[in-house]
DNA sequence: TTGAAAGCGCTAACAA
DNA sequence: TTGTTAGCGCTTTCAA
């Protein structure tokens, strides 16, 4: 097996050039000649030299690493996420490293990245351990929560209006005439269904509606049967559902059509969060509220990458604009909401 | 603001022993006393040291960096396997390195793979570039083709039993009684498709039947929902419907059932390959082939890192059973296939 | 513009 | 078991 790495010294010999010319003939805007670039290229071509982008790394103390932290990728919105943020990235000369949460060992995850000397960090995570976001910070190393946030720590984050995208929905179906109004959360600690559901009773307020029931569905599909059966359980059920995510309100389309035999939206209306691909198949026709997700993954990245190259570690905290994605899950009001 | 990077020679300074001292303390399985670990720790800990993944990449020759190349995230599959694959990956010691194909840009992510000295790479994209296996044979990097295979290169591959798959589906049709019996397919130049069409075929001859009706999906929705309206086009539409994915599967049924009015199996079977989540979905419960999604991410694992570890670089095609899950999209025979 | 030289932070011989 | 030493492949001064 011949050498089967080539390094820029290799190349240098043969182009009978030193080996800080072959290192700046590949940096753009060092200061080379044509001449001299075009014959590093010329003797690179011939070995098939590659730059050691971890020597670099090393050196320079760039890694062009980011690291991104996802928890699970059951709920379709977190994949496109993935897709879009690699995408983004990519293009900007970044590449990502993944990490898969293991729930508790969140921290040792966290440990791991700071080792690759990532540059930066996206958390489209669960929630932030406090811990975390500190050790992060003595590093330098710039954290976006993506979808989320947390108060209690100095961490950017970019999110979509969740509070008024709830406020839109409980309005939505308070003018479309439903007055048992029931809410199925994602988890009592996360941020985003924590502010769609602060919105959506606020909204629900403004129309002098109570909300009727209320119940945890945990982000899971089973979570979210189960929260619909209890939902039903009793002698008056509700007349409409905000579900928190797209995700978990197929679920409960499912128990509520096939279990309990009820026509959606004649009997019951469903709405959700999100508008992953989904929500528009023919069999969920679900009305939802639809994530910006393109305008969140630039976001992200923007935020990310200042933080990054100005090495200026301020917070920020984008909130974008959703939008009320009308389908046929929901009934609606005779004339649009005011 | 400090000094931000604490190096290995910090620690030793504190701790009083060597820098390599220090190096073998975090190095498991090297040779150092219980009492200098300790104590290297305790400087470690107290200067909050973290060796530079980097830097042990770069004099060991290990990044311990496995490239994932992926190509869309639309099928649900696809993540399902990222995220598999990453958790088995970390598990082992080695971290993910993500890459999405531009279609094009394939060589050129190559490229920047193999700039970032990972030492596998899995792909789990639509075929691979000649030009490309031999690019990475001649580094020496292993590849496998995660769920396809390209039968022009030496290349590993870790597949489900697609022929076996698609045979056992015609076989579940026409012992259902069906007599027009269509396929759509993935992409024309997917081993994937072509092997399960291939099956598909050689199952209907064995039950005397020929292939009613081709399409090609594009595995998009967009394109299978054309592809479904194509086949009723015509004066004699197909009575059943073999989906090359249950990704596409779903845009089938949401064109059969809305656009055309047709009830599902009643008036026209439809069955599918992967058994995604959504499959399991009261609103499609389709029959479908389940891919052996964990087995085939342990193989792949398995068979990579053999590759790595060892540095022999030899051929290996992993054909793992698939089996099928009868849900209410087709009509069942009456007894069971023979 | 170019080359020489000094490391980046670490592992891995080799001695002691 | 421990310390000394020599690099890994590269970028970046500093002189020329």
């Amino acid at each position: 097996m011949p050498k089967v790495t080539v390094t820029s010294s290799d190349v240098a010999r043969l182009a009978r050039v030193s080996q800080s010319a072959v290192s700046r003939s590949f940096s753009p805007g060092a200061s080379v000649s044509d001449e001299m670039r075009r014959r590093v290229f010329a003797a690179a071509q011939e070995l098939g030299y590659r730059p050691n982008a971890i020597a670099r790394a090393m050196i320079s103390g760039r890694s062009r690493l980011i690291a991104l932290l996802v928890a699970y990728l059951d709920n379709h919105f977190y994949p496109l996420v993935l897709e879009q943020m690699s995408r983004a990235l990519q293009a900007r000369g970044y590449q990502v490293l993944m990490f898969m949460t293991d729930l508790g060992s969140q921290d040792s995850v966290v440990q791991k990245m700071l080792q690759y000397q990532v540059e930066g960090i996206v958390m489209a995570s669960a929630t932030l351990s406090s811990t975390l976001a500190r050790e992060c910070a003595a590093t330098g190393t710039p954290v976006v929560l993506f979808n989320r946030y947390d108060p209690s720590t100095p961490t950017s984050s970019v999110t979509s209006d969740n509070l008024e995208g709830g406020r839109q929905l409980a309005h939505l179906l308070a003018d479309g005439g439903h007055s048992r109004i029931a809410f199925i959360a994602g988890h009592e600690d996360s941020s985003t269904s924590r502010d769609r559901e602060a919105g959506f009773c606020k909204g629900l307020a403004e129309r002098g509606l109570p909300l009727f029931a209320r119940h945890v569905g945990g982000y899971t599909s089973a979570g979210a049967a189960a929260a619909a059966r209890t939902l039903f359980d009793g002698r008056t059920p509700p007349d409409a559902i905000f579900v928190a995510n797209d995700h978990m309100a197929f679920a409960v389309m499912d128990v509520l059509r096939r279990d309990l035999g009820l026509r959606i939206p004649r009997d019951v209306s469903v709405v959700a969060y999100d508008d992953v691909p989904e929500a528009a198949w023919a069999a969920y026709d679900l009305t939802t509220v639809a994530q910006p997700c393109e305008a969140m993954v630039e976001a992200t990245v923007a935020i990310l990458l200042e933080q990054v190259e100005q090495r200026a570690v301020q917070r920020r905290a984008a909130v974008l604009p959703a939008r009320l994605v009308l389908r046929g899950s929901a009934r609606l009001p005779e004339k649009p909401a005011g």
